[in-house]
DNA sequence: GTGTAATGCGCG
DNA sequence: AAAGCGCGCATTACAC
């Protein structure tokens, strides 16, 4: 345990073991905190029942903030790349080695930081970004890790027991068709099974390094041609779930029953957060079964839980960013925009808008926030590449200013090198250079993602820094954050007073001329969310 | 045994 | 000819 002091800051090092009273007498009068990985620090802090100090810079997400493309981001790397040290290790020395380094460690950090507070300073919105973002959602974020959230153990037992059996079955059917116990889990061995034994036809079906893909995508053209193909996507659902969700959380659980997950916040390119050990920003939701898995998250005894979503946040943003009069207006009088695109694209009447057109419309409302392309539609959505190629014109008649935005973000990726979001983080682009097609292609696409995706992901992080202001004192946790949705736990009387704050508090986040409109749910478990 | 690439798939 | 963004993780296959 070591503390670094001036007559300004404190500077705290990444420390996993304490056992000092001094130490412990020492950290209560912490105020103002600059560290490598202060989250991680003040996880310990909470731990030992010491007041939060005010986070001041965190030399780790300074690192990514100046430049996101640097990907080992530990104290070493960045003291020798940034400062030129080249001592032996400073992130893996033991306990006696760090107190006798100690000086060398925080002398370390504060030239990091003092180096990064200057670069910062010199990019207005981006330091902005740092202060009023970054580093007060450092300490949101260890208490949200540090609280967890509780799994219902038996509930996951139960479904497991389930899906033993249904795994059996299905191997014994498969086995039957393919004549033989080969591993489904084995793309290689399934391939041989299909496209040889059962001859199978491969035309169009993508092939990859070693041979003809099993992907769903590939199976899903197959459907219908023999009955194994159905029985294999059956079983890669269920394996699928009870390998990542069933078998391994409740093995991460702590003495309470609670899984604690880990925030990143120096991975995602775009300025989101990333859930790892384990994640919990993919927890199943979209097939029976996987909505099965979230019940079995659940609020404590006189809890509940309570959600706030971010409606269609990205396609807001566009319409915001792009300055389509349209598409702002529709949203603000709350229509349904696939309905009113898919009108605006059939020229109908959105009464006579069927499901289909409607499902057409929002593949491409969405789809072109991410650059999809004709090849892209058409496998989307079952139409005819030439199809697909009249929609998109069709489309970008209907959204012109939309049009015009994509191709100014791939005109400033190419000519300032970075695109950056409404609050100013930014994404450097090289690769739109690359005179590889591919390679330059896929930069452009993450180029024009960046400002929608990174976007809402700044408003999110500012909400969570703002929705925890007003929970304090309130018996009220922030558990999860899940892109453009929280969850909360807080006692059951309370919970509708909380959505209420959540929802006027995350709408009113930042004064745009576009509602950002927030749904919220109240429940026992995570699946009646 | 450990590391890595490839494949596949869960979520927003 | 290619041609959907951002993640984390389990498994297989294979090199060392």
């Amino acid at each position: 345990m070591i503390l670094g002091v001036d007559e300004k800051n404190t500077y705290v090092l990444n420390l996993d073991k304490l056992d000092s009273e001094l130490v412990k007498a020492k950290i209560s009068q912490i105020k103002k905190v600059v560290g490598y990985d202060v989250k991680s620090t003040l996880k310990i802090f909470i731990e030992l029942g010491a007041d939060l100090p005010e986070v001041l810079h965190d030399v780790m997400t300074g690192a990514f903030l100046l430049n996101p493309l640097r990907r080992i981001q530990s104290l070493d790397e960045l003291s020798s790349a940034d400062l030129g040290y080249s001592g032996s290790s400073l992130d893996e020395i033991d306990d006696e080695g760090l107190i006798a380094r100690a000086a060398e460690v925080t002398g370390a950090v504060r030239e990091l930081y003092e180096r990064q507070e200057k670069e910062l300073s010199k990019l207005e919105k981006l330091n902005k970004v740092a202060q009023k973002i970054e580093w007060p959602l450092v300490s949101v974020l260890a208490k949200m890790e540090y609280i967890g959230i509780k799994l219902d153990k038996s509930h996951l037992e139960r479904i497991n027991d389930q899906i033993e059996d249904k795994v059996s079955d299905l191997e014994q059917e498969i086995y039957g068709y393919a004549d033989a116990e080969v591993n489904i889990g084995s793309p290689q061995q399934l391939a041989e099974v299909l496209y040889v034994k059962l001859g199978l036809p491969t035309q169009g079906i993508k092939k990859g390094k070693t041979g003809y893909s099993t992907a769903a995508s590939e199976l899903a053209k197959l459907n219908g041609l023999h009955p194994i193909i159905d029985l294999i996507s059956q079983w890669r659902e269920v394996t699928k779930l009870k390998n990542t969700y069933v078998d391994t959380l409740p093995e991460m659980t702590d003495e309470n029953s609670r899984v604690h997950t880990t925030y990143n916040l120096t991975v995602a390119q775009t300025g989101r957060l990333s859930s790892a050990d384990p994640n919990l920003q993919n927890i199943p939701v979209r097939t029976e079964l996987g909505r099965e898995i979230r019940t079995a998250f659940v609020a404590g005894q006189g809890k509940k839980f309570v959600s706030a979503d971010y409606s269609q946040q990205e396609l807001r943003l566009a319409a915001y960013l792009s300055e389509d009069k349209e598409l702002i207006d529709m949203f603000n009088r709350d229509v349904d925009v696939h309905v009113a695109t898919a009108s605006q694209i059939y020229s109908r009447e959105p009464q006579d808008i069927t499901k289909n057109m409607r499902r057409d419309a929002k593949v491409v409302n969405f789809g072109v926030m991410y650059g999809l392309g004709p090849h892209g539609l058409a496998q989307a959505t079952g139409m005819t590449h030439e199809q697909a190629k009249h929609f998109i014109e069709k489309y970008f008649e209907v959204r012109p200013k939309l049009k015009e935005y994509i191709e100014k973000i791939r005109e400033k990726a190419k000519r300032d090198g970075y695109i950056e979001t409404l609050l100013g983080r930014r994404r450097p682009t090289p690769d739109v250079h690359s005179s590889n097609f591919m390679v330059r292609e896929g930069a452009m696409r993450a180029a024009v993602n960046m400002p929608f995706q990174g976007s809402a992901a700044d408003i999110m992080k500012l909400a969570m820094v703002k929705v925890a202001e007003k929970l304090e004192r309130k018996d009220c946790d922030i558990l999860l954050q899940i892109h453009d949705s929280l969850i909360v736990e807080c006692s059951e009387d309370v919970a509708e007073d909380i959505a209420q704050i959540m929802k006027i508090t995350m709408e009113n986040v930042i004064k745009l001329p576009i509602k950002l409109t927030v749904d919220t749910t109240i429940g026992k478990n995570w699946g009646e969310l």
